[in-house]
DNA sequence: ACGAAAATAAGACTGATTCTCATTTACACA
DNA sequence: TGTGTAAATGAGAATCAGTCTTATTTTCGT
């Protein structure tokens, strides 16, 4: 209920030409509260629970409205449902490990293979905007835990 | 109509245990005669007008028994549908340069990329199986023309 | 040629996301 | 501090890619 966080962000809004909802004030403050990254339904159903008052529709067309404006990061992870965090600054861009059976995130961030982008986009002459790079895989609990009997990956 | 070529693919369906059905045959001779990546209603389309019988549903089992065995790769190029190509040797991995504009898919590899890669997997203790690498952004075509206000090329 | 197992066709279904439109809200300005 | 208006929202219908179901057909070993 911080009523200076709530006036930060109202803030920010205003920066971006953006009317200063209270559905996206909770939108924000949620995305900033968390390092997780939430799909649209799961932020929906926590805003519901946290008493605000809003709409599926409300939370698809705020997510879209604030990554237009660079506020949030869209994530896909290849699953059929999009993800959403804060967005760092530009200079904190990052990459993503997706483990193929729990499903955790790691993010990381590797100088040499930003520059490596750059230096394809120009052998092709080719203006970069962004870009997404996941590698899927096992991560370390996973495969440590391997010792049971389970098959090969599910593939989804 | 090469009957040779419908028996070579006959072939390699039986190599990877798969039983060789007209629409199994039709789907692989079609993506082994292009470059480009289609996806699955494109396929289905293509197929019809070729006057194969085929269901959108056995489109959607036979590519996805097809990736499976690695006969065909999916591509996830972050627009809601998938799209789908020709498996080339593992060796022959490639990532893409995606134009926003024009919808345009570019293909590169980058030995030092792939390298940074399995740099980055080790030091998080992570088993890679496979990644994605998208830029998005404007391609050569695209950025040429844009000081041309007419040029507008929607092609979702 | 025969039959069991596998594959297919057609369309119903699902789940994520987008759209529609009537209603509500934010906020510039009087 | 009210008010008009453009923008935003809520509720649910619509869409769209993809999956599932079931009766029917096909493949392929024998």
């Amino acid at each position: 209920m911080s009523a200076a966080e709530n006036q930060a962000l109202k803030k920010v809004l205003h920066e971006h030409e953006l009317k200063a909802t209270s559905q996206r004030i909770a939108l924000l403050k949620l995305l900033d509260g968390t390092s997780e990254h939430f799909d649209a339904e799961e932020i929906y159903l926590e805003l519901r629970q946290r008493q605000k008052n809003v709409s599926r529709a409300t939370v698809y067309r705020s997510l879209e409205t604030l990554v237009d404006q660079n506020l949030v990061t869209k994530l896909d992870f290849g699953d059929g449902r999009m993800r959403y965090e804060r967005s760092q600054g530009e200079d904190e861009h990052h990459d993503h490990l997706i483990c193929e059976r729990c499903g955790k995130v790691i993010e990381f961030f590797n100088l040499e293979m930003e520059a490596q982008q750059l230096f394809v986009c120009e052998e092709h002459d080719f203006v970069p905007s962004n870009h997404t790079m996941h590698i899927f895989g096992t991560c370390s609990d996973c495969h440590t835990l391997k010792a049971n009997p389970e098959a090969e990956t599910p593939s989804q």
